[in-house]
DNA sequence: TGGTTGTACAACCGACTGGTTGTATACTGC
DNA sequence: GCAGTATACAACCAGTCGGTTGTACAACCA
């Protein structure tokens, strides 16, 4: 487990219903019951997924401890995206493809 | 281990060697060895990393047995930012921040 | 008071991770 | 052919993951 706060993100998003989660949370905030329903899981898998979230720094969890519904934090999301923001110009300009062009070209595998 | 791609790409980037290694390869390709110099670890593991890229999609490797230079595909990082585009609005303007002060307010925290 | 609900914590499981070392293969150059 | 180089494969390790079940606690409701 890394220690720098863009693995944490990346890590937390790498998974298809924490991903679920956090798009649930984008249109409000929702206790950990109301998030588990829609998924095959159990109420803790969904405890525990919120947990890697607030350890991204992605959710933030009220105190109350009935009831501690989390809310989204999008903070991490727009650093994750600055960093993406280095490569933007690789799939925008389909550089990477003309950089395979220009490769096969110089291999005289195509012309 | 997911299936979807969209998880294969952030676990890919969720390790700062990785994305070290796709900073240098976006610089141009470059082989194992030469990708492993600047890492106080084992080649091995570069080369482990370099699979993990490789099922993700991001980098393509060539064929000759002795060199296999490996090259950037940028493609998943562009689905991976058409993955935060949808939440490109809460922290671009401030969204989550405004919800949270809403929040405070509505519990009298502050006002 | 007691029952129900919401949540957390702990233990366990099988699988994967990131790293190592050791061994093997394949090409290059002498 | 032989030495060196580049890479891969396999085994191993400790640690983490995503999931489960069981237990416990705190807060509401009757």
């Amino acid at each position: 487990m890394p220690i720098d706060p863009l693995s944490h993100t990346f890590a937390a998003l790498a998974d298809p219903t924490r991903r679920a989660i956090l798009a649930r949370l984008a249109l409000g905030e929702a206790t950990v019951s109301e998030l588990a329903a829609p998924f095959p899981v159990s109420v803790q898998a969904v405890s525990k997924h919120l947990k890697v979230l607030e350890r991204a720094g992605l959710v933030t969890r009220a105190k109350a401890a009935q009831q501690r519904p989390a809310r989204l934090r999008a903070q991490p999301l727009g650093e994750a995206d600055a960093w993406l923001e280095h490569y933007r110009a690789f799939w925008a300009t389909r550089f990477d493809q003309l950089a395979d062009h220009l490769h096969d070209i110089q291999k005289g595998t195509v012309r």
